[in-house]
DNA sequence: TTCATATAATAGTAATACTATCGTATTCTA
DNA sequence: TAGAATACGATAGTATTACTATTATATGAA
């Protein structure tokens, strides 16, 4: 059997859904693989078009700004995030091991589901390490918090915080730890690739070291 | 008695050394309230030019671009920051205490060295909060790192490592606890107060909220 | 006094972040 | 199947940003 999961992405990041053309979708392929290319910064609509192949004005008919497409492609990913923990959270009772299997969706390259197009996963897991946090430390935080926007987000950390709390029903901080744990996941993978010393990674460790240092955060703060 | 203490900051981050001018001084102190009010995307040399009442050329001899400059306040931020916590440590001989003392510091206002010139310490705290990890989340990060400009944040996360292994000499990751402490403290006191669902924070745990759940979290971690 | 340097004033360029208009191809609808 | 709506491409244009360069003047140090 093979299935796809499809996730409607807020209407409001949108002009128009790029989920309803082959265009649109290929504007936001395309737009993954160079953000993750030039990083935020450099990446513009131009160079988009380039890509597509098409207009710097009709990739504005999608998406107001660029600021628009990142919150768009993140919030794909925070939705697809809750589906893979309820997915593969599905018949574990060990709630221990529930954690655990978090703490690895958090600090693994999504899988790949084969066949369809599809984003570039190992580039989606870049840009959510490198450039998610840009999508909320900005001024017009409360303006775009309005629409909902990071609804998704706030999801993920509320099914996170409802595991901690089955964990460990006395635990005060719930939320705040979801979040916490999210955001380690994408800056302790950051800096173990660019700022080592701000970890304790090493040669041995490298591969694994976020998770491993993740879950004894975790499991400490719950005990 | 009164004193002030100067840092020096890396001669690589800057052109010419603002702190050896009263301009260089005024374009430093004026750039920390500009990205206060507008927010780093939105601040531009030229508009800093128009309150610092000079050209923008002139700025621009001073700092290459404006990421230079937030880079040179954050460098002065954590220099003093380190300052701080050595500071306040003194004569303190319960660890623990002194642990406390950190994520106070972390999660409080600078202190107003009264009388000089100086910079506004609430804005350079939001800067802090919202506009720190910028200065590392991009590409260019690798090249940037070679001049040794994030120094004044790892000798900062390294000192509290070093605080820690005081607290618990077994404990495996200090660096990494460290940074996750830093960090933490600036995006949980953003979302508590921006997207508070991401929190736990309510009406009458408001001020104190990010400097509590820390210190929950790092003893836990430690035990 | 002269000499070096800092700054102001001005100008200019390439890129960015858009907005607007128009024509044509496609699709949907009556 | 005619007509209407829409999606897109092509083109043009604007304001702002992020710089660089040049020259003149003011200041301060030797």
């Amino acid at each position: 059997m093979e299935f796809h999961v499809t996730f409607t992405v807020n209407e409001k990041i949108y002009l128009r859904d790029p989920e309803g053309s082959q265009l649109g979708k290929q504007i936001v392929k395309n737009a993954i693989d160079l953000i993750y290319e030039l990083g935020f910064e450099h990446f513009t609509f131009k160079k988009l078009a380039a890509e597509v192949k098409t207009t710097e004005a009709t990739i504005y008919r999608y998406f107001e700004n660029k600021h628009r497409l990142l919150l768009y492609i993140l919030n794909w990913y925070w939705s697809y995030m809750e589906f893979l923990v309820i997915f593969q959270l599905q018949n574990l009772n060990d709630i221990r091991a529930k954690l655990k299997t978090i703490i690895q969706l958090l600090t693994h390259e999504l899988p790949e589901s084969a066949g369809r197009l599809d984003y570039n996963k190992k580039f989606l897991n870049q840009i959510v390490i490198a450039e998610s946090s840009k999508v909320y430390l900005v001024k017009e935080v409360n303006e775009i918090n309005k629409n909902e926007v990071f609804k998704p987000y706030k999801d993920l950390c509320a099914k996170i915080a409802e595991v901690i709390m089955a964990y460990n029903a006395t635990y005060l901080y719930p939320k705040s730890l979801s979040s916490t744990i999210i955001e380690t996941a994408h800056h302790q993978q950051f800096f173990s690739n660019y700022l080592p010393k701000l970890t304790d990674v090493n040669q041995e460790n490298r591969k694994e070291f976020t998770s491993v240092f993740l879950e004894h955060l975790l499991f400490k703060a719950l005990e």
